[in-house]
DNA sequence: ATGGCTCTGAAATTAATTTGACAGAGTTTT
DNA sequence: AAAACTCTGTCAAATTAATTTCAGAGCCAT
């Protein structure tokens, strides 16, 4: 019998550790779908969680309780006494946290954004974007300002699996020059510029747009400048209540971008792929992980 | 199998009138504390009721469900049901975009892995962390891995913000030891950790824990090793549809962690802020937005 | 009153769930 | 490379739950 001021949910969190492989399989699945996937017997339950009996037994027990009866009735309670409780109010989405914690007025906006952003891509932008960032015959470059530089370092980490012959464009504008002169027509410039908008990173884009540079943007619901010279754009919505701006849409935008570019460049990527694990392999820098 | 759309509360109206006895006094039962009465095994049901079994057993046949467990299946999905709330899933986010399209795949399992990190946030782990991330009197260390090296940058640049003795411990692994040398009891470590698991965090991370840092990770749903000598551990799921991972969650852990630690320590970093502002206006390398 | 009727619960039967023992696979240590 | 160890699933025994059977209780009409 564990503390019962507890959830399983807690339980599970604070035992993780100590947990092992299938155990973690069957906890996993359990949160994922909580407490859903608890409900049911113990045989349905390790089936769906593609477990043996024994190993949620044995995980329940690891919990602290006395078999998955027990277990089953806490779950039970749980689900009870949230629907009966007081304030079974939807909007909380960490189950524990009260309403005006930041947390949850957090992830309010962050639903807001990511829900306003996806619906404003236009399609057809989309998969022309993700055609021109395929094209693994031309360079690919990218940049981001102050904020967003960040994110340009994180595209280019990814791009650099999917295809070769990619650039960052580190973040020192002076250098910026030296790059557009090796850019060619057909080339790609991937380019972050949210508010507040960088003059330097609008010469940059007038300048690449003159030479023939296909320009994709990504910016904010209120779009920089650069659009005007931008063969694409992509508007993210980032307000979030602070005084700064969230960039958690701006990521998703870019990797979505980079899984549609993935999957269009399927199985040419893939070799890409097995290469670089098999370079990890021998470097043992990286932990197997399960 | 009885119509899916009723719940059982209705149906046993539906059916009252040709109830006997006996089984009334289960009914009654159950309405008045439904649907918890009605959710452990029939025995105990039953026995709660101060009726037998078979009356239990042939009444739910009466209502039309197969036995005993078809009916208590049936309790739960409702109760589930409600918990869940309306369910709002949004199958196409991309207004235009078809089923299939990678842009909805993509949709789906994000706001998926968002759901589950925020459900899965430890509240009073959480605040800690904060209390312990505004503590501006010590030093604030930032890594990442290959991948998260990105977000420890995003990270950077804005702690660096909110608060001073912040430091980016850049991403050749060589030159940590430098900083473990600098590091004193109450420094602050914020790390990144997601698989691949990297060795060289680890090893950093106990030489940190080893002297009295307190550690903060952020890691993936499987949990870095490095969790087992952190402080402080977040979980982010991270999978999607494709060959890589997902770090949207991730930077949204980070954000979190961010806008917290700014409303922790306002109005001390609102000075830092408008500081920034007027460094920015006399630079000329921002526009002004509207 | 008594036969016919329905209803109820004890007990027996049947089905299922849960747990413990064990052996093989995989991993780490010596 | 061998040994010790840990983990995991198969299987069978034990426990528990659900259903069926059946005898008796209550009720009603004759």
């Amino acid at each position: 019998m564990p503390k019962p001021s507890m959830t399983v949910r807690e339980l599970i969190r604070a035992q993780y550790e100590s947990l092992t492989q299938s155990e973690r399989k069957f906890a996993n699945s359990l949160l994922e779908n909580y407490p859903a996937a608890g409900l049911a017997s113990i045989t349905i339950v390790a089936a769906n969680a593609e477990v043996s009996t024994p190993t949620v037994a044995r995980m329940v027990q690891k919990l602290g309780f006395k078999g998955y009866p027990q277990f089953h009735q806490a779950l039970l309670k749980e689900l009870e006494a949230k629907v009966s409780g007081p304030n079974r109010r939807r909007d909380n989405w960490a189950t524990e946290a009260p309403d005006g914690h930041m947390l949850n007025r957090f992830a309010k906006s962050v639903t807001q954004n990511i829900e306003q952003t996806f619906a404003n891509i236009d399609m057809t932008q989309f998969d022309a974007a993700v055609r021109q960032l395929g094209k693994a015959d031309s360079r690919l470059y990218m940049v981001g300002g102050r904020i967003t530089r960040a994110l340009a370092d994180y595209a280019f980490t990814h791009f650099q699996v999917v295809r070769p012959r990619v650039t960052h464009m580190t973040s020192s504008s002076a250098t910026w020059p030296h790059y557009v002169l090796d850019m060619e027509p057909g080339d790609t410039l991937l380019l972050f510029d949210v508010r507040r908008y960088e003059t330097n990173l609008q010469r940059l884009a007038e300048q690449a747009n003159e030479r023939g540079i296909t320009v994709i943007l990504i910016t904010d619901q209120w779009s920089s400048p650069i659009a005007k010279v931008a063969t694409y754009t992509f508007h993210c919505w980032i307000e979030i209540p602070s005084g700064w701006d969230s960039n958690i849409t701006t990521m998703m935008m870019l990797e979505a971008l980079i899984a549609a570019t993935q999957e269009e460049n399927w199985p040419e990527t893939r070799a890409r792929y097995d290469r670089l694990d098999s370079l990890f392999d021998t470097t043992f820098l990286f932990k197997k992980f399960p």
